[in-house]
DNA sequence: AGCCTTTGACCAGCG
DNA sequence: TCGCTGGTCAAAGGC
C-alpha cells in the first residue's frame, strides 16, 4: 500500500481479466467525502507498476503530505465529475523523485 | 473498543 | 433472457 498522502480504505479487490490486472478499490476515509481511489498492477508483474486513478475530490482539509505528489492537488476545480488520472505512477522503487 | 484489511456474494448494464 | 464483467457492501479476524 503506497501512502500518497491521504487516507483511503479499502472496500474491495477484483482480478480485472479485460486487462489482466489487479484492481483494488479504496475510498476516502470520510464518508462525507466523494473522493475515491482505484489502483490497478499486474500481480506477476515483480516491477511494481502501480496506476492510480484518482476520481472525485476530497470535501475535508487535506493533509499537507497531499501536497507532496505531482498533479494530486488538482482540488481547484469542481466536486462534480472531475477526473484525476495521474497515469502511471510508479511507486516503491521507479520514483525518480 | 475502534479501525483496518480481506473474501464472497449481489446488483446492474451490455451483447 | 442469460451469462459475464465491473463495482460495492457486509462480516470476521487481528493489532
Amino acid at each position: 500500500m503506497p501512502e500518497d498522502g491521504y487516507e483511503w480504505k479499502k472496500y474491495g479487490q477484483k482480478f480485472i481479466k479485460n486487462i489482466q490486472k489487479i484492481r483494488s478499490y479504496f475510498r476516502c476515509r470520510h464518508r462525507l467525502c466523494g473522493a475515491k481511489k482505484k489502483v490497478e498492477w499486474h500481480p506477476w508483474d515483480p516491477s511494481g507498476y502501480l496506476r492510480i486513478v484518482y476520481e472525485g475530490a476530497h470535501q475535508h482539509g487535506a493533509p499537507e503530505a497531499a501536497a507532496a505528489p505531482p498533479g494530486a492537488q488538482l482540488q481547484g476545480g469542481g466536486a462534480s465529475s472531475n477526473r484525476y488520472e495521474l497515469g502511471a505512477q510508479y511507486f516503491g522503487g521507479a520514483r525518480s523523485q
